[in-house]
DNA sequence: GGCCGTATGTGACCAAGTCACAGGGTTTGC
DNA sequence: GCAAACCCTGTGACTTGGTCACATACGGCC
């Protein structure tokens, strides 16, 4: 891929002037990082406005006691809205980065950022709108997490993270910590998903048998 | 008060340019709303950017079985940051901001807004770090409902919004509200912290007699 | 005083998280 | 090929937190 090519994956970026693009393109690199990078953590601020081109990136908070939950995933043609945010106000994440796969983004320096935040209101657009969705996930997690069923966060979620088949590879483990909560707890209602015919077990995997009855659970009152 | 009085309330914005200055306070007004008012909602975005003078605003969620949550609050000398990041980013709110007390606040148009962070780093700087505060806020939100127990989080919320005297004004159902969690649980929370001896209750108030031993319970691990 | 709306108390029950531990697969190293 | 180590899953007992259905109790206000 030539180092402008990525330009192509961003629609809100086609917009700008000529100059501006070349200069974004100019001082921006692109960067390849393996499956598993923790790409930032707690102490460890980024120096950079990230685009993502190829994979996927999941943002996380860790308890002290080691319970996990995924506060978001950022895929390609996202922006990491929290590095934005961080990057701008200077201040440290409290949540970690890690590359779910191979990872291909745009890095864009500090200096050149705050420059085109300034030249461009597309830019501005761009950027703010990709934060602005970020925001709304957060505002979703914490109802979730306040106030829904566990079943029915899980139903979703198994809903979610399948592929086509209905086929998801994750232990009860990585589950629970999609979610915030404990292994045990997954264990259980995947255990009763089963009886009711929805799924099948595996070993570190799942099928889902009957999307429709985990997608009724999922979207109840 | 002078219109262009307010700036002295925001260390962030002392160091603009006198032009910029001049731009802000010309397009901005003083806005004064009475306790209650209900400030934006689901389906209100907000069509200006808020400085707050005077008084305090709770953004929290309503969830459809009616339990709330608070978010966070904004006070004197903050900024609105998700207003910021709505108003820039073309999105609806997925909350609801209402004014507890009587309030004073600059509102700054959508279009000077835009003019001014374009031409300024430092008001670029002061809005960015502004929203990278909200942001930590919100991961600590979620981090607490997800993690922490009940009797800590209710004791640090004691201590948080009792006046110098220890002393709060605050029915069970409010500070359910503040926690995200049911009025039983308060109240059955609340009689063990008197129990022990820590406060003391009466009708729509409660008393911190023991600050010590809620702070520490506040701190656990 | 009697009424009414709101605040609080309580018991029974259900949902979810914790703890301790038991097996069963898989992988690794020999 | 085998054993040890590790990870994944299952399970019972228990604690914590949330829900439901009421019962009181308090504070204004006629």
């Amino acid at each position: 891929m030539h180092s402008e090519d990525w330009v192509s994956h961003f629609p809100g970026l086609h917009s700008l002037p000529d100059d501006i693009l070349a200069a974004l393109i100019a001082s921006s690199r692109v960067v390849q990082l393996p499956a598993g990078t923790r790409i930032f953590g707690p102490g460890h601020a980024p120096d950079a406005f990230i685009l993502m081109l190829r994979g996927t990136v999941r943002v996380q908070q860790v308890s002290d006691t080691g319970r996990e939950i995924v506060l978001y995933r950022v895929s390609a043609g996202d922006s990491c809205a929290l590095t934005t945010a961080c990057l701008m106000g200077y201040d440290d994440y409290q949540a970690e980065a890690l590359a779910e796969t191979d990872v291909a983004a745009v890095a864009i320096p500090r200096a050149t950022f705050d420059d085109i935040i300034a030249r461009s209101p597309d830019f501005r657009r761009f950027v703010f709108t990709a934060f602005s969705r970020r925001v709304t996930d957060l505002f979703r997690v914490i109802e979730e997490v306040a106030f829904a069923r566990i079943d029915v966060r899980l139903a979703q979620r198994l809903l979610e993270r399948a592929n086509t088949d209905g086929h998801i590879e994750l232990t009860h483990q990585q589950l629970a910590a999609e979610l915030g909560t404990a292994r045990e707890v997954i264990s259980r209602q995947l255990n009763e998903f089963q009886r009711r015919g929805w799924i099948t077990t595996s070993r570190g995997a799942i099928d889902i048998t009957q999307p429709e009855a985990l997608r009724q659970l999922a979207t109840a009152p």
